[in-house]
DNA sequence: GATGAATGAGTCTTCATTCAT
DNA sequence: GATGAATGAAGACTCATTCAT
């Protein structure tokens, strides 16, 4: 039933916006009582932490496990890309609410998310790094705004990406690793 | 009267989001009453409406100016670019509630601005159509897809570019045309 | 102008009540400004009460020539309820209003209303007795009793009576009467 | 509290009218909170509709019964003025919300109460044109005006009749239904 | 005579939260 | 685990009224 409050929660904020909806809103749609809510979650922010938390620990996962396995620092990035990207399937609404809704925490727990947010980036900045002193991407690149530069155009595909269309999320994933690779590949670099 | 609340209500809206933001918040900052709110705007909504309308009025009109002036697909995109990224400097804020707070608006008002929203993306597929039929970008781009990258690179911006960093909005607009058309260029294209 | 502010605010008080229709509805109707009206109004209370005083005054007025100059008691009877029921006609409107919405004046001009009301109500009452002394009307009827009866008839009207059936007040008005008549006259008065 | 709040509303609206009391006004009188009203009511409207329903279905119940019970046109007649008069002792107050609030209930609401109202009426004028025929009442009568005024008489009653006075709801009823029957009824109707 | 701008008190309503049961 | 009832603070919005121009 907890997650169950957390699914439906998810889906009313992305619809209505955070502040706009209310606890009632979000029992009703399960149809229990607002007491039901608080013996789950000690208060609507909580429920919102604990949205963001599970969203981003679950993605820092991923990410190291990428970074573990995969060989090149071009797999390594495509890999991230499309761990971005192939999720709107499966997690666009938390997405969404993710990307959206932080300034609702306090500034407690929005620390902690940030930091994690920091993270999740500055693992790709490092790759970026590397990737550059390895001679795979160009030299003249600054990794902390590429980050950032790959960053929108992944988070960017939650606000239009549509499931419903005929494009799949795997080939969207494939354009945009595409396109990022001749941004920041060396001209050098083997295809 | 009318335009020092819509820039207090601006920031307000960026700091805490349209819906945790209450009209006795946006008028005590200028010191003036709720009722007098009201004289000027019709409802809260009315004032958000007001600020897309305008935001998104004078981005197309700037458009237009680089479409009919620019004389090269190459040079249109980059002014394009760097018409988004430049205007943080000076309208970071409306910025931000622009791509955040769209939302809030009644569904006949957010109809009017979603589509103007589409015009200006629809300016910028054709633009990449052109240039690729004239061999200037790359065959294989799908221009819907590309110009969404895109504007996930300039629009994103807004969420983390800070005008107090030591990157000039300058820098950071040659940075992303620089990765942009080596993302998109064709490689016979003459640089 | 005065004068088509009283009308407007007549027909937007039938239609809303006094207290639910607002100086700015009023003053829509016409074209004009809230400033405009507080030049000929000194309040809200003002207006209802220049609507009472000129209703009720007029009705005074035209019951006493009635009572100057009708004959019998039969006939001064008869011309009353005709007044009252014929002016549907022209002022169903103003008699709503008057019906309705004495209980927003305030106290002190609530007291003279009440006061003019009363003296109308008692020229009727007088009428009775007199006519009951002169065997016209039954002697067991109780002059006060039957006066409110009488009124309920008429008053009654103006709140379902439509000038747009296809009875005409004349046609009401001698019913009424012929209804009245039956119920208080005595069986030997001649008719 | 519940009805509590039924209770006190109806004695404020009486007073002051339905627009001009507040929700602050009603739930003062019993020392609960705002809240708490709307947990039990969805909206002042909704509290409206609660008395109007309870009110004329109450009235429609009793109504049925007479007719259901009594003999005679006459004997059912005289219950009916009866059940209105001598309700005002016990639901004076109602009565007077009932006869003049109907207006702020929403159309939707309204038309409900309305065609009840319409029942009501109806069954009063059935009643009379069954008495026509039956050569009760007199033939020249035209059932709809006369129910008109009829109800005219009680519904009035509520407007000036006060329990305070010496005179008796039972001794009113008596004086109506002498006032109405001599009114309507045949010359040749035994009394 | 009339307007535009402002006020301040008040309106209905919503909501996160609590707590006894 | 869950509910029903209540709270109190805050929300958007309305309105009668005032007043300088």
């Amino acid at each position: 039933m907890k997650s169950e409050l957390i699914k439906q929660s998810i889906n009313l904020f992305v619809e209505k916006g955070f502040s706009a909806t209310s606890i009632q809103d979000i029992v009703d749609t399960i149809g229990v009582t607002k007491g039901s809510f608080y013996y789950h979650f000690k208060s609507k922010e909580a429920l919102l932490m604990d949205i963001h938390s599970h969203y981003i620990d679950d993605l820092l996962k991923r990410q190291k496990t990428i970074l573990d396995t995969e060989k090149s620092h071009k797999d390594k990035l495509i890999a991230i890309v499309e761990l971005i990207i192939v999720d709107i399937e499966k997690q666009g609404a938390v997405g969404r609410v993710y990307f959206r809704e932080i300034r609702h925490l306090k500034e407690e727990n929005a620390a902690v998310i940030r930091q994690k947010r920091a993270d999740f980036r500055n693992n790709i900045e490092v790759l970026l790094k590397e990737g550059i002193r390895a001679n795979e991407f160009r030299r003249e690149l600054q990794p902390k705004i590429i980050t950032f530069a790959i960053l929108g155009i992944t988070n960017w595909s939650y606000q239009w990406f549509s499931v419903e269309g005929s494009l799949t999320v795997k080939e969207l994933s494939a354009m945009y690793t595409d396109f990022i690779l001749h941004g920041i590949q060396s001209p050098n670099a083997s295809n």
